[in-house]
RNA sequence: GCCGCUGUAGCUCAGUGGUAGAGCACUCCCUUGGUAAGGGAGAGGUCAAGGGUUCAAGUCCCUUCAGCGGCUCCA
């Protein structure tokens, strides 16, 4: 006798065991014909699942109540279509096509597959789109039905799909892996299971089937609109040693009107990329000829990064911060000290070796050559890969005592690393960045006091640009991994430390293991990019390992040598990639502050021509960035050259503006103009100074 | 690094094996004007680079370089 409890509350009794859909029928015939699948207990499940026992039940449609789309509704969609796809990619690819994993994904799907016949193009998009609506259309039942595990193993074996026999090894508990990497069937019930699901699009036997642990919509119908995106190589199981196969990305949704919005929506993404915006603004380059993932910076993009950079000085010196400046390279023995060579050697440029000792080895072999500097034997210099040594020597290289500390020392620092070709990516991944750095020595006491302070540094700059969608992330050590350096005490007091400062932060934050770096934990500020790809911006790091390395100390009180603890942070995290993430937060479309040019006069003809410079230069007097545009065109076209700049202010002048000394102000987006009362040239000259004074979110002279 | 896609003027992009194109931007001329493009003319190209097939290659093939989307990585 089930008794079954919905959302509002409500219970409903059962005679016996029931389906979903016939509670769902139970409630309303709309209901029942809307739903995709229920809830059971917080458990996404089929609509045929059977409740035998009281549970509660919510039954997913397409749209919650609010009309919003369920996640749920989607998950369902989208787990559903990547079997129509894996279908229609067997129908027009081939049937030696093997599956290996196919999820669905926060804006879409994906399905791994090994295609030994022939690839998979992008050529075949169309027919496999085709193929997808023509099974769409068929509406034919997604059919779940169980096989003991051995029936259900012997027949994956014969059909001779290696993943799938996997997938099911794995969710029968029954692999020496871990079982946390994808599982097909059955898992999520608490004892080990003893079944293998599957699942046909249609009637088992006949119609194309998977091994699945399911849910899915009621029948290939449900899912309204769906569509094949793109293709990638993956991994099996994520492991680089292992398979490479072909990930095919799809998405769908409950209608095409929602898909076509998705797509339009995709579309004014790109619009609003940094490296869209960054190349019609001029806001950086990056040249063929001087290499990839260096950043060259035009003017107009070194006055923002310059601006940012002023912002954070100004509040390192009211900090007590104390700037340094340090060479691009260092010796190779400094990073085998700090560990950045034997351990991450990879991910660094190579080596730089003295002429004269490449030319006492005469016709060594660069095999050798390369032994010789990992051995130590030959020595050089290293880019540098980050900014922590340098600043350890200066700290180390005057006696420190306890009355000192915190010893605070900051640079904006340029590092090179050696990053993989396809990761790269216009500003936010490149090989060569300045990171916003400082490194903290302070005694363990200061630590936790000292880590707080820097977290409410990342939190004002965050503030004034009006950065309110970041995620916050303490990143710890995976136990299971040995890349980490220094003795587990230390890491649990820096873990601690860590864990602490961001409890006192305010915001959300999530714990991530394995996110630590190398010498210490972290604290993250990561944001998204148009795209929908996260970046690690602003950074807090506890490290109690580089001080151990370096043989670093002060003087304590009671007059003995007492090891300091280091703090690594940096608010922006880089000013490449944080000036990417800032462009297309902005999209642009920068405060006056930040934007490159701030202000254009627009004379209505060349009678003003002469007016239109005097206030260009009594802007300019005031340290404002303004220009004058004296083309031979007419106002119209200079409006409309000028919004494209995305010029905050733009100053047309004419006649009569000049009789009372005014302009006839137009601020960025305040379009449909038409006429504006003159503002006195005074009053709006203070305005835009005290504007970009106070780093104003907003055009206050609009 | 791996898989797929892409590379034509400063930018956005057409281009079917047979003469290198458009719009915007740029320069000059006409126009002297009041809030999102007045009109005309001109200049601008090793079609990413290199090799091959062909009577003929921007177009077909190969290699390399670079960009894009993912994967892996990210101190």
């Amino acid at each position: 006798m089930p008794r079954i409890t919905l959302p509002d509350g409500k219970t409903k009794d059962f005679s016996g065991p029931v389906t979903a859909r016939e509670v769902a029928a139970s409630i309303g015939p709309r209901l029942a014909r809307d739903a995709l699948g229920a809830k059971i207990d917080g458990e996404l499940r089929d609509l045929s699942a059977v409740i035998d026992h009281d549970a509660k039940i919510a039954i997913v449609t397409p749209k919650k109540r609010d009309g919003a789309p369920d996640p749920d509704a989607l998950f369902l969609i989208r787990h559903s279509a990547a079997h129509v796809m894996a279908e229609a990619i067997q129908d027009v690819v081939g049937k030696d096509v093997q599956l290996a994993y196919g999820p669905p994904t926060d804006t879409g799907f994906f399905y791994d597959m090994h295609a030994p016949g022939r690839p998979i193009t992008a050529g075949d998009f169309e027919k496999i789109n085709v193929r997808m609506a023509e099974i769409v259309k068929e509406d034919r039942a997604f059919t779940r039905y169980e096989q003991s595990a051995e029936q259900g193993l012997a027949r994956l074996r014969a059909e001779g799909n290696k993943y799938k026999v996997d997938n099911a090894e794995r969710a029968l508990g029954r692999s020496a892996l871990r079982a946390d990497t994808p599982a097909a069937a059955n898992v999520g019930s608490e004892s080990r299971p003893t079944h293998l699901s599957f699942y046909a699009t249609g009637v088992p036997g006949t119609n194309w089937e998977d091994l699945c642990r399911g849910p899915h919509v009621p029948s290939t119908g449900r899912i309204g609109a769906a569509k094949v995106m793109s293709l990638a190589s993956s991994y099996w199981h994520g492991d680089e040693n292992s398979d490479r196969l072909t990930r095919v990305y799809g998405t769908a949704f409950a209608t095409k009107e929602e898909l076509d919005a998705y797509l339009a929506q995709l579309e004014q993404a790109r619009e609003r990329d940094h490296r869209v915006i960054g190349r019609h603004l001029r806001l950086f380059h990056i040249d063929e000829d001087v290499g990839q993932g260096l950043i060259l910076w035009t003017p107009a993009g070194s006055i923002v990064r310059q601006e940012l950079q002023n912002f954070v000085t100004a509040e390192l010196v009211k900090r007590g911060y104390q700037q340094v400046f340090t060479p691009h390279i260092g010796k190779l023995g400094l990073y085998r000290t700090s560990g950045h060579f034997p351990y991450y050697a990879d991910s660094q440029f190579p080596p730089l070796i003295e002429r004269q000792t490449l030319e006492a080895l005469g016709a060594c072999s660069c095999a050798d050559l390369a032994n010789r500097v990992r051995g130590g034997e030959i020595d050089g210099y290293l880019l540098k890969p980050m900014n922590c040594p340098h600043h350890i020597k200066i700290f180390a290289s005057a006696p420190r005592s306890y009355r000192d500390m915190p010893v605070r020392l900051a640079e904006f620092g340029t590092v090179y690393r050696w990053e993989q070709s396809g990761e790269l990516s216009g500003l936010t991944r490149v090989r060569s960045f300045t990171v916003d750095d400082a490194h903290l020595f302070c005694t363990e006491d200061q630590v936790p006091a000292e880590v707080q302070g820097c977290l409410e540094l990342v939190k004002i700059i965050f503030g004034v640009l009006g950065m309110r969608d970041y995620r916050v992330r303490v990143g710890l050590r995976d136990p299971d991994s040995n890349k980490y350096t220094g003795p587990a005490e230390a890491w649990d007091k820096a873990e601690a430390a860590c864990r602490d400062a961001a409890k006192s932060l305010g915001v959300a934050f999530s714990e991530e293991a394995g996110e630590a770096a190398f010498y210490g934990p972290k604290i993250d500020f990561i944001v998204k990019d148009v795209i929908g790809r996260e970046w690690q911006l602003g950074t807090v790091q506890v490290d109690y390992n580089l001080p151990v390395r370096f043989d670093l100390s002060y003087i304590g009180p009671d007059n003995r040598p007492h090891r300091p603890v280091m703090i690594h942070r940096a608010p922006f995290g880089s000013m490449e990639r944080f000036c990417g993430v800032l462009i297309e937060h902005f999209a642009g479309a920068f405060p006056t502050w930040l934007a490159p040019e701030q202000v254009r006069v627009l004379p209505i003809s060349e009678k003003s021509h002469g007016y239109a410079a005097r206030v260009e230069s009594a802007l300019r007097e005031r340290g404002v960035r303004v220009t004058a545009d004296l083309a031979n065109d007419r106002i119209q076209g200079k409006i409309k050259a000028a919004t494209e700049w995305k010029i905050p202010y733009l100053l047309v002048v004419g006649p009569r503006d000049e009789e009372q000394n005014a302009v006839s102000v137009r601020a960025r987006g305040g379009g449909g103009g038409g006429d504006t009362p003159p503002v006195p040239l005074d009053r709006f000259i203070a305005g835009v100074v005290r504007e970009i004074g106070t780093k104003a979110a907003g055009l206050t002279m609009a």
